[in-house]
This record gives C-alpha cells, sequence and structure tokens, in this order.
RNA sequence: GCGAAAGUGGCGGAACUGGCAGACGCGCCGGACUUAGGAUCCGGUAGCCGUGAGGCUUUGGGGGUUCGACUCCCCCCUUUCGCACCA
C-alpha cells in the first residue's frame, strides 16, 4: 500500500502527455469535432487562482468530450501586446519583448503544472511577427472594401495611459485600465467600420441561445438601436436654404416641438459664434469648463443659453426659439433635437428652468390630457394626439408613420434608425502593439502597404518616455521609408493597433497557426469552427466578445469562411475572492497555484475550485475547502489501492455474466445511476459542483458496501483486519471492478493525473481517454423496488415501498393502508387522491376533510 | 432612475419540466481504532416541543393559484451586476 503522493504522480503524467503529444490533434472526419476554448490570457506575469479557475473550466469540458470520442481542439495562447509591458520598460527600462516573454513562460509553467490538456504546438502570442503580420493583412483587406478609414475627430483620451481609448474602453467616463477620468481630443485617427454590421450584430445575437441573456442584453444596450426620424427644421425668418436636422423618435410630439436644442459643438454654433463672438463666448464658456464625462453621465445640471435665433416647426410652421444645451450630445444622432417639454423629462425640466411654453400634445387613451405643468414631470408614455392639428385622435405608433410619411412627401425629413453604436477608433499612440500598415507620401497621400512587404515590423529598438506621441515616431529608420506607389520618400502611420484587434480572430488562427500564406486556411476554420464552447470573463461581455463577432463577419465577407458567429456556447466563469476582495498584487492577497500544488497537488486544486461552486459563480477562496478535496481525492486512492489486486487482474467476469446478491445489484445500480448523474451534469449542462458530489457520493457508497462485504481493511480493528479475507464471491469482484472503473475515469477530468496513476494501478496499459466514458446502463439503472412518499392534506405521512411496476390501483391501495397515513385519514372522507408523477419521482397526494 | 439576476442550516452550496427541502462538502459533536492522533473508519448535525414514537415550524417578508410551491403569479424588502441625459 502507498499513500498518495500527488506530486510525483503529476510530474510524471505531465511528462508521459508531454512526450506523447497528447493533446495535438489534426483534422479528422472519422470523428465528431470539438473546439473547446477559453480566452487566452495577458501575459501579466503569474497566474493567480481566480486566473487559472477558467483554464480548468475548459479543461474539464476538454477532457470530458475527448473521452466521449470527439476530436477536441484546445489551444492557449497569450494577448501579448499591450500597455503594461510598456509601462514597465518606462519603469525598469526592460523592453516590453523581454518582459513579455519572460512572463509568457513562467505562465506556461503553471499551465502545464496544473495539467490543462492544451494542444501546445499551436500556441501562439499576438506580439510575434507571424500573427500580427495577419492583423495588417487584415487591416488592408478592411481598407480595400472600406471598412478601415482615416479621420480627423474628437477622441477619449486617457491622460495616464497616455493614448486613445475607443469608446466601449470609457466605462463611467473612466480608462477601463486605470481609472482615471478620460478627456477629449482633436486627432486624425483610424477607425473600423463596425457600425455596417450594427443591424447585424444585433439580428444575429437573437440566434445565439447558448449565451448567457445577460450578456447579450449588454450587447445590445450597447448596439442601441432606436427607429425614429430626421426632420428639418428651417431657421426664421425666410426660412434660408441652411435649416436644422433634429432625430427624434417621437414625431408623434411634433405639435409640442416648442424649442430647438443644439449640442455646444454643433457646426451653427461654431458659426454663430464666430458672427456674433461676444454672445456666444459667454454662454458657452460655463460649458468648457464642464468635465466632458460628467456631461455625458448626466453629474451636471441642465443648463443652456438662447442663440437669439429661431426656427420654424414644419408641422405649427410657428418660430420656435434655438437654444444651446449642455445635456445635448455633439457625437449622437445629429446634435440636434426638438424640445418637447410636455413629453419628454429632460426638455419639461429645461423649459420649466428657463421658462419656455409646455405644450400637451398627447393624452392617455383612456384619460384626460396630461398636464405636465400641474403634473411636475412631462408624460411620456404613448397615448392619442391632441392639439395636433389633422392628426388629433391618431394613436402614438399610427402618427409616427403619417407624420414621418408627410414630412417625406414634403422633403423635409425621413425614417431612420440610429445607432449608440459608434466606429471603432483603433489607433494607439504606443509601441508595443501592431504597426497600422499605411505610409504617407509627399506626393501620392495615404498609401498601403504592399501585402508582399508584410510585416511591417516594430523596432526593436524604441525610446519608452511616456509621452503623448507615439514611441515610433522617433525612430527614424522606422519612420522614414520608400512610398510602396511611386518610389520617392515617405512616412510610415506612427500609431499601432488597439490591441483588441489581436483577439479580435486569434480563435480563427488557432485551427491554422502556422499558416505563412494566409491567416488561416479556409477548409481548417470550416472544419473546426465554430468554436463549440468557450469560456471567459464577464468583463469582456461587449469589448471583446463584440469585436469577435464583427472580425468574424468581416472574414466572411472577404471569402475566408462562412461562419457568421464565432462562438457557439459562451460561459462567463465566476471570480475568486479571498478575504472578500477579487486577487490582486497590491491587495496582498492572491493564491499562487504553486504554492497549492506544492501542498496538496495539482488534482485537489482542481477538484476543488470546480466543487465549491458552479462555475458561473463568484467562490470564495478557503483553504479548509482545498483541504477538503485533498482528503476525498485521498479517499479515492486508497479505496482503489486496497482493491486493484483484487479487481485489478486478467480475466474477470463482467457482473453480467455472474449471479448478483443484493447488494452488490444495489452497488451497481448505484453506479450506473451515477454515470447518468454525472454525465448530464458535465454535457450538457456544465453544472461541475453537482458532477463532483456525485462521484462523492458513489465514493461513500463503495465504502458502505466494503465495510459490509469484509473486503477493506482501512478502518478496522487489529482483529478485524485479520478476519478481512480474499472477496470469494465472482459477483462482488464484478460490481467493484465495474464501479471503481467507472469512478476512476469519470473522476479524470477532475484529477486527469490521479486517474491516470490509477487506471494503471487497475492494470490497463492505455489511458484513460483510449478507455472512453463509462457506458450508462438504463436496465441496470432502474430500482426493483421503490419508496414513494406519501402525502396526506399536502403533508408527507407516510412511505410506502413497492414494485417499480406497480399500477396506480396498487400503489393507491398501498398507500391508503400504510399505518402512518391510516392514522391521518381515520374517521375522515377522503376527497381526493392524486397519484403524480412519471416513472422517475412518484408521490401519492390524499386530500381528506 | 431604468434593466437583469439572486435571496435556502453556522458556512459553500443541492433540488433537472410544480412532487420526499437541506444532496455533497466545510465546520462542529460523538464513537471506534490507537502510547498518541490534527491521520483513518463509522455515526450525528435546520429550529422548536417530546425520554420516545412522533408533532409543529421553516427556502428574505406578505398575499395568491394548486391535491401539492424554493420552483408559477402579484406587492414589498435586501444584495449583486449592468446601463445611466442616446432625444
Amino acid at each position: 500500500m502507498a499513500d498518495y503522493k500527488p506530486q510525483a504522480i503529476e510530474k510524471k503524467w505531465q511528462e508521459r502527455w508531454r512526450d506523447a503529444r497528447a493533446f495535438e490533434v489534426t483534422e479528422d472526419s472519422a470523428k465528431p469535432k470539438f473546439y473547446c476554448l477559453e480566452m487566452f490570457a495577458y501575459p501579466s506575469g503569474h497566474a493567480h487562482v481566480g486566473h487559472v479557475r477558467n483554464y480548468m473550466i475548459g479543461d474539464v469540458v476538454a477532457r470530458m468530450k475527448r473521452m466521449r470520442g470527439f476530436n477536441v481542439l484546445h489551444p492557449f495562447g497569450w494577448d501579448a501586446f499591450g500597455l503594461p509591458a510598456e509601462n514597465a520598460a518606462i519603469k525598469s527600462g526592460t523592453h516590453p519583448e523581454t518582459w513579455t516573454l519572460e512572463n509568457i513562460a513562467h505562465m506556461k509553467g503553471q499551465l502545464q503544472r496544473i495539467g490543462i490538456s492544451y494542444a501546445w504546438e499551436r500556441e501562439l502570442a499576438t506580439c510575434m511577427p507571424d500573427y500580427y503580420k495577419w492583423n495588417q493583412w487584415v487591416f488592408l483587406k478592411m481598407l480595400e472594401r472600406d471598412i478601415a478609414y482615416k479621420r480627423r475627430s474628437s477622441v477619449n483620451w486617457c491622460p495616464t495611459d497616455q493614448t486613445v481609448l475607443a469608446n466601449e474602453q470609457v466605462i463611467n467616463g473612466a480608462c477601463w485600465r486605470c481609472g482615471t477620468t478620460v478627456t477629449t481630443r482633436e486627432l486624425e485617427q483610424w477607425f473600423f467600420r463596425i457600425t455596417r454590421y450594427a443591424d447585424e450584430l444585433l439580428a444575429g445575437a437573437e440566434r445565439l441561445d447558448q449565451w448567457p441573456e445577460k450578456v447579450l442584453t449588454m450587447q445590445r444596450n450597447w448596439i442601441g438601436r432606436s427607429q425614429g426620424a430626421r426632420l428639418k427644421f428651417d431657421l426664421a425668418p425666410g426660412g434660408s436654404g441652411q435649416g436644422i436636422e433634429v432625430f427624434t423618435t417621437r414625431i408623434d410630439t411634433i405639435y409640442g416641438a416648442n424649442f430647438v436644442l443644439l449640442a455646444p459643438e454643433h457646426s451653427l454654433v461654431q458659426a454663430w459664434a464666430k458672427e456674433d463672438p461676444e454672445h456666444f463666448s459667454e454662454g458657452l464658456k460655463k460649458f468648457q469648463a464642464q468635465d466632458r464625462s460628467a456631461r455625458m453621465t448626466g453629474e451636471v445640471e441642465k443648463e443652456g443659453f438662447d442663440t437669439g435665433r429661431h426656427a420654424i416647426n414644419p408641422f405649427t410652421e410657428r418660430p420656435v426659439p434655438i437654444w444651446v444645451a449642455n445635456f445635448v450630445l455633439g457625437e449622437y444622432g445629429t446634435g440636434a433635437v426638438m424640445g418637447v417639454p410636455g413629453h419628454d423629462q429632460r426638455d419639461f425640466e429645461f423649459a420649466r428652468k428657463y421658462k419656455l411654453p409646455v405644450t400637451t400634445v398627447i393624452r392617455a387613451v383612456d384619460g384626460e390630457a396630461p398636464d405636465a405643468s400641474a403634473l411636475g414631470a412631462a408624460a411620456e408614455s404613448d397615448g392619442l394626439l391632441v392639439n395636433s392639428g389633422p392628426y388629433d385622435g391618431l394613436g402614438s405608433d399610427n402618427a409616427r408613420a403619417k407624420l414621418t410619411d408627410e414630412a417625406r412627401h414634403r422633403g423635409i425629413g425621413e425614417g431612420t434608425v440610429q445607432y449608440r453604436l459608434k466606429d471603432w477608433g483603433i489607433s494607439r499612440q504606443r509601441y508595443w502593439g501592431t504597426p497600422i500598415p499605411v505610409l504617407y507620401c509627399d506626393s501620392c497621400g495615404m498609401v498601403p502597404e504592399k501585402y508582399e512587404n508584410l510585416p511591417v515590423e516594430l523596432p526593436k529598438i524604441a525610446e519608452f518616455s511616456g509621452r503623448g506621441d507615439s514611441p515610433l515616431a522617433h525612430v527614424p529608420e522606422f519612420v522614414n521609408a520608400k512610398c510602396p506607389k511611386c518610389g520617392g520618400s515617405a512616412r510610415r502611420e506612427t500609431d499601432t493597433m488597439d490591441t483588441f484587434v489581436d483577439s479580435s480572430w486569434y480563435f480563427l488562427r488557432f485551427c491554422d497557426p502556422h499558416n505563412a500564406q494566409l491567416p488561416f486556411d479556409p477548409e481548417k476554420v470550416a472544419y473546426w469552427g465554430p468554436v463549440d464552447f468557450y469560456s471567459g470573463g464577464v468583463e469582456h461581455a461587449i469589448l471583446h466578445l463584440i469585436y469577435s463577432r464583427f472580425f468574424t463577419r468581416v472574414f466572411r465577407d472577404i471569402g475566408m469562411t462562412s461562419l457568421d458567429e464565432p462562438f457557439e456556447r459562451l460561459l462567463t466563469q465566476g471570480m475568486v475572492l479571498n478575504s472578500g476582495q477579487v486577487m490582486s498584487k497590491s491587495k496582498g492577497n492572491v493564491v499562487d497555484p504553486d504554492d497549492m500544488i506544492a501542498r496538496y497537488g495539482a488534482d485537489a486544486l482542481r477538484l476543488y475550485v470546480m466543487f465549491v461552486a458552479p462555475p458561473e459563480k463568484e467562490i470564495e477562496w478557503t483553504d479548509a475547502g482545498l483541504e477538503g478535496s485533498w482528503r476525498f481525492l485521498a479517499r479515492v486512492w486508497r479505496i482503489v489501492d486496497q482493491l486493484s489486486e483484487t479487481i485489478g487482474g486478467e480475466g474477470i467476469p463482467g457482473p453480467d455474466s455472474v449471479v448478483l446478491n443484493d447488494e452488490e445489484r444495489a452497488l451497481r445500480r448505484k453506479t450506473h445511476e451515477t454515470i447518468r448523474r454525472v454525465t448530464q451534469d458535465l454535457d450538457p449542462r456544465v453544472h461541475l459542483n453537482t458532477a463532483v458530489s456525485g462521484l462523492m457520493e458513489l465514493v461513500n457508497e463503495l465504502y458502505a458496501f466494503c465495510g459490509q462485504s469484509r473486503c477493506l481493511v482501512v478502518g478496522r480493528t487489529a482483529d478485524e483486519e485479520a478476519s478481512v479475507g480474499v472477496i470469494e464471491r465472482p459477483g462482488t469482484v464484478a460490481v467493484l471492478k465495474e464501479s471503481v472503473e467507472a469512478l476512476v475515469l469519470m473522476l479524470s477530468p477532475f484529477a486527469p493525473h490521479m486517474a491516470e496513476e490509477l487506471w494503471e494501478m487497475l492494470g490497463h496499459k492505455e489511458g484513460v481517454v483510449a478507455a472512453g466514458w463509462p457506458p450508462f446502463n438504463p436496465e441496470v439503472a432502474k430500482a426493483q423496488e421503490i419508496t414513494v412518499p406519501v402525502q396526506v392534506n399536502g403533508k408527507l405521512r407516510g412511505r410506502v415501498v413497492v414494485g417499480a411496476e406497480v399500477s396506480e390501483e396498487e400503489l393507491r391501495a398501498a398507500a391508503l393502508a400504510d399505518p402512518q397515513v391510516q392514522k391521518h385519514i381515520q374517521g375522515k372522507t377522503i376527497r381526493k387522491v392524486v397519484i403524480a408523477g412519471g416513472s422517475a419521482s412518484r408521490l401519492v397526494s390524499i386530500v381528506v376533510g
């Protein structure tokens, strides 16, 4: 008998897996494919338990699917470009590449010591030229299709990180990475036209029925589709050529539009400010002092000033004043809105503050016309139109259609759809990213780099100052280049791409990671795609997951794949907390997996993290819980170790070919019930915690069985030990063998090293994958006798034991005859007897009165 | 403010489509084994009443539907997350 010593076992199997290239795969049409992926890692240094939980979840799924006969692609890689590497360079002088590669080496070791079954030959790092070359390739394709374009625009600027941020990267007005309040800058920037796919991304979300509803809702809100109309207000007097176009979703309230509001950034405001600088600079001054993010999030009070100009409401044909208001956003819609104080709360507050008239033009279908002034709030619901000339009496829906039609006929407006989603700004003024492959030539203007010149490599030497322009701009040998068109002198673009570009298609590259001709072979992606199971943190609900859906469609449109959606099923795993807080170096509460492996082994660590809570939920780290999992594994080890001599031999007859007694049959039933339960919990449910508890129950049952049948030494007195003999009954040997083997196989996705070791101890030459998932036999799982609970007036009063094939009449008679039940029904009238449930859960419910 | 999810023993959590609430584990209590055990094996463990058989109460609170509700419906409370002037 040997004690359970995880460290030695784990090392042994990790070496074997590596030497046998056990998890490498190729396309194989004989097996169904399964693409299992965890979000790849940013190589920040050391992975803590919170990071590796995700890889453990994916590994259980991958290993289980392999055993169930799937050809499983389970790759891993590194999201290796990004700011922390560059910041480390500024701080310590280490080159970003050195820093990144060292971190990758360390973290790879950590993952290998946890025993994650990756196809390491497919490993990729986005900072390598053979990867980012294809970022540049896609960029050029996007340029050709007008998906990539450059424009000067007002952009989000993080003063700490000294770079531009995409809208998706600004959280509550602050930088997603460092939390600094974001400011604005006017810059020439490259954009990806993700808005072209807005409708498709929205519609596609409807079909993602294996994604968490929460993530889909967040994406829908982010895309923010609004159906409405654009409508032109002419300027008064004279209604000269130029007017003000507004966007509204409530054209049904047009007769209540008593003013027009312009964003301070609106071009007309800028023009008028030139004509009348005194008046406008006075008004605009207070907005300039206001924080942009505070303005965006509505923290500042609604304020405005009168331009002194008027516009004509195109339906009432009356002049209305034009005001500038701080709550109107320049970048949404047309930067101008119509003010309907009776039916829009913001406009109402504005009107009240500046004493502008309020008109009611909608009344409730079954009520009076509400008076917003009396109400103290705008009546924002739909209803029936009043005070609206020829449109009086129409419902809001109907009126919107009619008014939009009328506006179109008159050439002053049209129905339109507006999105909150904006094009994705991808220029970053940083070094450690993919160079944008374009040049600026004095005679040819902007010229894309030629495909054959890719990759445009990052120069090795760069100065890391942390200044607000790209470090590449200070490397003359990079900047100065020849124009690909005319051969004259040209300057290279010195901005690099947002690192979210890298992660938007890496899952496709994994299908063909060493392809030197193309980003990937379309046939390989056709075989492996889409990702069947994708897991990662919910913090990527919008950023990475919407960009990836966008990129997949771009690859589709350039003919590289027929996929629309990249990820079939998404699991967002919960975080690991320690002392109630997220693990972080600064809080000093990180748990390093290597420390836990040194104490309890990787298998116990994996088992604990999988068992303590469902994968989606956050968990609170406890050493005691980990120890409990270790105890369970040691318990499995002991029983298998002790039984291995008896059940590990050759030529043992199976349980179908020997006579079984009641106890043996019961153990067999429990074994098959467990197979059914654990299988379902893993696939398709991914309820990993209950799968583990199912295995624990089976182990408890095995101990009880062995205790009774005296075939186990553990826990006995010295005297008793002597009486523990050789197991004589062939039935006992047969059911124990079946049960223990099923246990070891089902445990193997969770505790792969120990399971392989035990499997070998049981006399098997080939590993657990070759053995396959244990088969479930419904005949064996079926109970011969069942215990049926009996309720009287809804309270549990007794249980009757009957044959599994009992008829309803027999069951009713047995229930009524039960002495416990009798006590509660005696002398009362039986009103009703309900026999409920199918074969799985039966119950008798008696109603007396 | 709007939207979503969730509230179950001392703790983490189970209960698949309305059918035996508290599986499994942690912790705690007891027993066995033992020179000893923080090892191991066995047992107990929601609360209250009762020596016991058993009874009553119990899934955030209140109401409802049903033979039967952790599960469905309505109201309220709490927590977490997301959105937050998008016209």
